[in-house]
RNA sequence: GGCGCGGUAGCCAAGUGGUAAGGCCAAGGUCUGCAAAACCUUUACUCGUCGGUUCGAUUCCGACCCGCGCCUCCA
């Protein structure tokens, strides 16, 4: 079975291989930084980064670029609101950008590219469109004349013949030709910082940076290009015009959208107000943030995920069951041999989670097929049919899971007791319990729990982990 | 209005033309000094509604109802 995705652009699931060699380019959307990001974006950067990772999985080697939008408008305002150059401004939410990403564990790409380190290929880009004619001057801005890319829509799948032909007004009264132009190059605003350049001095509109960013890192024709649904249109609509306008061939083979995170049914969004930052759910409500990305990653991709907290518990606890699974192949002893039975269990399982992830990154499937086995597994342990023989198998199925989900090792905490501390402790407590104390082992349990440090006794002994 | 996504147990959620995965929660049980972990049992005669096709539909077709989103900045 092969990886296959949904193409926004066709609107089928297809099968997916790079177009040369084996090589996935790779151009996904970034955060705007003028401001925290929610975890309603996180959602579509989990998202990029089980894509990212099952396609390593696949056998595929990754050129992955994102971007970071650092000048536009809102950006603009908060700057110069706080008194602040751009750089001061956006160096402080981009930084906690790449920490909420870190603490997420998601993978960086092979290039993180700043619009504003850019300019000159933008400009240079669009002086190209221009002298193709995809372009008009008006009122110190550069827009992209639409009625010359007449397949203007194929991705949004919506058919604007009708209202261009229509619409044409006078260019030297209104500002834009057709209502469905956008901005190339922007005119300052009195105030409003300026690059100069040949085209006038401005900005970059904010569609023509991916364009000209994923070309210069990419190529003319990229495998995949992500995001969120809401970039569909008029994003992505606007970034295919300009780059096929530019080179003539096709921007991107496939396209990928990854659905809401939604509040009580509705869009997380910051003009809602009804948005959380990873901050808030870490710090004010004492989630780790395995957990948020347990959450976000375990909702299949294209299925909109209504956040709550009780779906961040229910994370929390479905974590716990998986660590402690592996806690028990870790630690606990096996009787000798092999059993066979159990070893194409596991290679049945790992099947599933091939079969799951392959379907369009169906990671609810995936899960099924890991639960399923931790499930069987505890059970022949239990009745002691699990052997020595059986732990890397089961070892290996951890593994794959981990190398997409990565919530099994918990984050480092500090100011916590050294693991030579917990086993002294452990042993006095072993001594209390001999001697019958049970009221003394039961103390230290308690005080190695304020600690973070949970204890299970077994049949075969004390083992212990970090909360 | 156009385009798109979705409606499956208390919550999250997979899925197939042949009679409903998985996770969380809840109840009971096994184990245990207690606790934890683990396991077992119970929990949708039913998959938004109404029709149609079929031997048989949650799964195909049609109509309708409801929720969310994009069409302006937006993951």
């Amino acid at each position: 079975m092969a990886l296959r995705l949904y193409n926004t652009l066709s609107q089928q699931v297809e099968e997916f291989s790079p177009a040369h060699d084996n090589l996935v380019r790779m151009y996904t959307c970034g955060p705007t930084v003028y401001d925290f990001a929610h975890i309603g974006n996180f959602r579509t950067f989990v998202f990029i980064d089980l894509l990212r990772r099952w396609l390593r999985i696949s056998g595929f080697q990754l050129d992955h670029v994102m971007n970071i939008t650092d000048v536009d408008d809102k950006i603009i305002r908060n700057a110069s609101a706080q008194g602040k150059s751009l750089d001061e401004y956006t160096e402080i939410y981009t930084k906690a950008f790449l920490d909420d990403c870190a603490k997420l564990r998601l993978e960086a790409p092979e290039h993180r590219v700043a619009a504003t380190k850019h300019i000159n290929d933008m400009v240079a880009a669009i002086e190209r469109l221009g002298a193709g004619e995809h372009t008009y001057a008006s009122d110190g801005s550069v827009y992209f004349r639409i009625s010359t890319f007449p397949q203007y829509g194929k991705l949004s799948h919506n058919d604007f013949s009708g209202n261009i032909a229509g619409a044409r007004v006078d260019v030297d009264t209104y500002e834009k030709a057709d209502a469905r132009d956008f901005a190339l190059w922007k005119a300052p605003k009195e105030g409003e910082p300026f690059w100069e350049s040949p085209l006038g001095p401005g900005r970059p509109g904010w569609h023509i940076e991916c364009s000209v960013m994923a070309i210069k890192y990419l190529g003319e024709t990229l495998d995949i290009h992500a995001g969120g649904v809401d970039l569909i249109f008029p994003h992505h609509e606007n970034e295919i015009a300009q780059s096929e306008a530019l080179t003539g061939r096709p921007f991107s083979r496939f396209w990928v959208h990854s659905e809401f995170l939604l509040v009580e049914g509705q869009k997380m969004s910051k003009s809602l107000g009804n948005y959380f930052t990873l901050r808030d759910i870490l710090e004010k409500h004492h989630y780790q943030p395995e957990v948020v990305r347990y959450l976000l990653a375990s909702v299949p991709y294209r299925k909109q995920l209504n956040f709550t907290f009780d779906g961040l518990k229910s994370a929390a606890t479905a974590i716990d069951r998986l660590r402690n699974f592996k806690l028990r192949l870790d630690t606990e002893q096996f009787p000798e041999g092999v059993n066979e039975q159990l070893s194409s269990r596991t290679t049945r399982a790992c099947r599933a989670f091939h079969d799951g992830m392959h379907d369009d990154l169906n990671t609810a499937e995936a899960l099924a097929a890991v639960f399923e086995y931790i499930r069987d597994v505890n059970s022949a342990m239990d009745s002691k049919e699990f052997r020595v023989g059986n732990v890397p198998g089961a070892v290996e199925l951890l593994s794959l899971f981990d190398s997409v989900f990565d919530v099994l090792s918990p984050a480092p905490s500090s100011g916590t007791l050294l693991d030579s501390e917990v086993e002294s402790l452990i042993a006095e407590r072993t001594a209390a319990k001999k001697a019958r104390n049970f009221q003394l082992a039961d103390q230290i349990r308690e005080q190695l729990l304020d600690r973070g440090i949970i204890l299970e006794d077994t049949k075969s002994g004390v083992r212990w982990k970090r909360k």
